[in-house]
RNA sequence: CGGGCUGUAGCUCAGCUUGGUAGAGCGCUGCGUUCGGGACGCAGAGGUCGCAAGUUCAAAUCUUGUCAGCCCGACCA
């Protein structure tokens, strides 16, 4: 997750400047700063160096930093999210929340910390987790007598307190307080939260050591009802992903390997990035009563019976801003959905004098208050004015490497036309100048095609990606390292033949889709007989 | 936890082999010319060379120790 040296230095800047002393290494691979590589002058000029198709990992580092979201902070693993980020997110949460809410969940807040023996209760639980966990052993600093700090011996805690990887055992053992009759069930109970996971190897949104998520828990009384529960949230986060964040996800169920620690059946949405590779972008499991046994969570039923409870949680992280960026975003930055864009409109004013200036931005405020009245998906169009003192150029391509979906320009010329010069972000070319009497009425429509065009590019290169596979030997070509992969629909058996395979190909199961067709066929692996496709690919 | 590497300006790095005034690009500040697709010129600000000890008249440079970080592997939303 940190920027590479490499990248950071040699390949953003020219260090060369007689072209005639640089090595040719670098002049064939483009190790230079937005292209000036005297060599390759003929490309066409992108804002972020290295192109998807030259480097994607670094290229969707430098996204990440040139659309102004996130960066790497003091502490190993861990991001600092900025504005621009951040109000990504937020809007995530509003949307997601109100989602929850309109199917019936209420949000409550838990501890971040987790006693240790909590997590010792569910033995799956504590195989998938504890290699992980941050452990807090004291409560308090003294001085080390050399100038420095540290855990008072003193102070050593008794039992030692986990900082929560996710929240099922701490909620559990509330819930069996909270539940003593059916007439307390169903619990539906979603919390906005951080967690810690001690991931080694970190990226940015995709992969951080703290990330912030929504994790919601519920009990239900009959398994029935726990399982319809488990899939209505797949479903709202189907939903979601695809009308709101314009990124098509497939539905499925995952396999045993899988699956979450401690849980009956894990489903999962997946989404398919540019550089095909596949993301999990949400997650939602049956726990069964797996945790109600290991927590305690029992009712009376209407016969007075003593039962466990049935439960489910289910989540998205930060990670889903990993997944927007890397569904959208093109070789000039980010792409921002306009239901989830911070600014779905930035206004520039043109102006070189004081004069022009009063004139300009009189109109451009006039031109905001018009736009902002106006509403796209239920919500008023959120509009900003740039009039910060940079040059035009600089601003515009700000912008457009932060994703907004349109950018407005408001000049002299403009107003003596009575028009407005306006710029698309999903369309190549400098945009158009639109007449500013249309300019209003249909800005609501230009914003609901911008949506509708990010989603339908993005399931086009999906369909393009996507092939079934029959035999092993296909299925290995798919996946060599220099075939570009993509989603491969096979017949499969878990077994760890299949496991050994895939780890040898670095290709993974990822989940086997509720809409694929019941059809009999075999393994690709082993040959034993399959009624299934699983979808498998490499991931994130 | 194994293997490789790096700590020098806000950022990315050069300088170290062969010890002798602390460097570049970008960024930042000011002024001027520019300005509707990423401007240019001039002038500036900015550093206990990761930390500690040692060798030396003299250490960013050599030696030892120490701390931190990065990359590649085994694990993961």
């Amino acid at each position: 997750m940190r920027f590479s040296p490499v990248a950071e230095s040699t390949r953003m800047r020219p260090l060369w400047k007689n072209p005639k002393k640089m090595p040719c290494n670098a002049l064939r691979r483009g190790y230079f700063w937005n292209n000036r590589n005297p060599l390759l002058m003929s490309k066409p000029k992108t804002a972020i160096s290295p192109t998807r198709a030259e480097n994607y990992p670094e290229w969707y580092q430098q996204v990440v930093k040139a659309a102004d979201l996130a960066e790497n902070s003091d502490v190993r693993g861990c991001m600092v999210i900025k504005p621009w980020g951040y109000a990504i997110w937020e809007n995530i949460q509003r949307h997601l929340d109100a989602m929850f809410k309109a199917t019936g969940h209420e949000n409550a807040y838990f501890p971040l910390f987790i006693p240790m023996s909590f997590l010792e209760k569910e033995a799956e639980h504590v195989e998938g987790f504890a290699k992980e966990c941050a452990v807090v052993t004291h409560h308090r600093l003294e001085p080390d007598g050399q100038g420095g700090l540290q855990p008072a011996p003193s102070a050593k805690l008794e039992e030692p307190l986990i900082v929560r990887p996710t929240s099922e055992t701490i909620i559990g053992a509330t819930f069996a307080r909270w539940v003593q009759s059916y007439r307390d069930l169903p619990i539906l109970i979603n919390q906005w939260a951080n967690v810690v996971r001690w991931e080694l190897r970190t990226r940015m949104f995709l992969r951080t050591t703290e990330f912030l998520w929504q994790e919601g828990h519920t009990v239900h009384a009959t398994e029935e009802e726990a399982r319809a529960e488990t899939k209505q949230m797949l479903d709202v986060y189907a939903d979601f992903a695809e009308s709101v964040m314009a990124m098509p996800v497939i539905k499925g169920e995952k396999t045993a390997g899988e699956r979450f620690p401690g849980a009956v059946a894990t489903y999962s949405i997946e989404a398919l990035m540019q550089d095909r590779k596949a993301l999990q972008a949400g997650t939602s499991h049956f726990l069964g009563q797996n945790f109600a046994k290991a927590q305690e969570i029992k009712f009376q039923n209407v016969e007075g019976e003593l039962q466990y409870a049935w439960t489910t949680s289910w989540g998205v992280s930060t990670r889903l801003v990993g997944g927007l960026i890397m569904t959208h975003s093109d070789d000039d930055g980010l792409r921002l959905p306009p239901r989830l864009a911070p600014a779905q409109i930035v206004i520039l004013p043109v102006h070189r004098n004081d004069e022009e200036r009063a004139i300009v931005m009189q109109h451009c405020e006039t031109l905001k208050l018009e736009l902002a009245a106006q509403q796209y998906a239920h919500e008023p169009i959120r509009v900003r004015i740039d009039d910060r003192d940079l040059r035009g150029g600089d601003k515009r391509w700000q912008w457009i490497k932060r994703g907004v979906p349109l950018i407005l320009e408001l000049g002299p010329r403009d107003i003596a036309d009575e028009k407005v010069f306006v710029k698309r972000r999903d369309i190549e070319g400098k945009g158009d100048a639109v007449p500013r009497s249309e300019i209003v009425s249909t800005v609501a429509n230009r914003l609901a095609e911008i949506q509708q065009a990010l989603f339908d590019r993005a399931k086009a290169l999906r369909t393009e990606a996507t092939i079934e596979i029959d035999t092993l030997d296909k299925f290995e070509e798919f996946f060599t390292e220099d075939s570009p992969g993509g989603l491969a629909y096979c017949h499969f058996v878990d077994s760890p033949t299949m496991e050994a395979k895939l780890k040898e190909l670095k290709c993974t199961v990822r989940c086997v889709p509720f809409d694929g067709p019941i059809e009999s066929g075999k393994c690709i692996f082993t040959g034993e007989p399959s009624d299934r496709r699983g979808i498998f690919a490499r991931a994130y």
